[in-house]
DNA sequence: TGATTAATTGATACAATGTTGCAATAAAAA
DNA sequence: TTTTTATTGCAACATTGTATCAATTAATCA
């Protein structure tokens, strides 16, 4: 479980320190798995509104602070550890989603190579999602 | 553009020959990229019906014959050339999407190495999703 | 510390996306 | 051709996401 400095976070961006994102960052950040909207909007309990937390995501991932993955119509958000290093993108992003629990879990440690990607593009991140079913569901 | 054999293709997964499925199957085949909802509802004129569609395609991903990818909430649908060989996951479902204008292009040729993934976890399909701007975008 | 400024919130209303139920239809089987 | 069964298409609903705008609150500065 890391503690996030969420006042620091949000100076660096040039983000004011309001009661709604710290929630958001700090119950994005203490999870070490990705998250759904409903998880969060329960944790956040009466300090939970739509609109709000739809224009903070979007805030945050812009800001490449968290990010959002998406498998079977299912929307999640997960904390960017890896935050400086955003732009190796080798490094990033890399889910395990199970098919059957719709569980999602953040896996370390994958690479992704021999990009045949045209020059002239500029690659900015990459995801890497892996579908099955885990450990619970198998049995 | 690679003609699908419609008739063949929905036998082999017991689907009847409708209207709708040929039109949907053709169309995302005929798609060298990933398509969006809104271009098939207009390549399919008055044919198209929401639930109609969201039905079929549910259908044709469980089967294998197509797939849906997701970059911020867009969604699109790219066909399973690879159909014969979705348990090599390895080879499959690499797409690149501009940020700017919000393209996506099919990749052939990346591979994802170093699975780190608990042993007794069952991985049945991988999808690499590389974001960054297109070459249009880029000038 | 208190007043000023500017971003952010939260409510409402709206828009887009996705789902359920069911009677009518059409495809495949007999 | 008739029967059977899956699929369609409509209506109604549910969920997810967005635009507007007045009220609030955080940061700034005197």
């Amino acid at each position: 479980m890391i503690k996030v400095n969420t006042t620091e976070i949000l100076k660096k961006y040039n983000l004011k320190k309001t009661a709604p994102r710290v929630a958001i960052i700090s119950i994005i950040a203490n999870n070490n798995n990705p998250i759904s909207e409903n998880d969060i909007k329960e944790e956040m309990g009466d300090m939970y509104d739509r609109v709000t937390f739809y224009r903070s995501v979007q805030t945050l991932i812009e800001v490449g602070l968290i990010h959002r993955i998406v498998a079977d119509n299912i929307t999640m958000y997960a904390y960017n550890h890896s935050e400086g290093n955003i732009n190796i993108p080798e490094l990033n992003h890399v889910h395990f989603f199970c098919k059957k629990c719709h569980s999602m879990i953040c896996l370390e440690e994958v690479k992704v190579r021999d990009y045949k990607i045209p020059k002239d593009y500029i690659i900015e991140d990459c995801e890497v999602l892996i579908k099955g079913v885990c450990k619970n569901c198998k049995k």
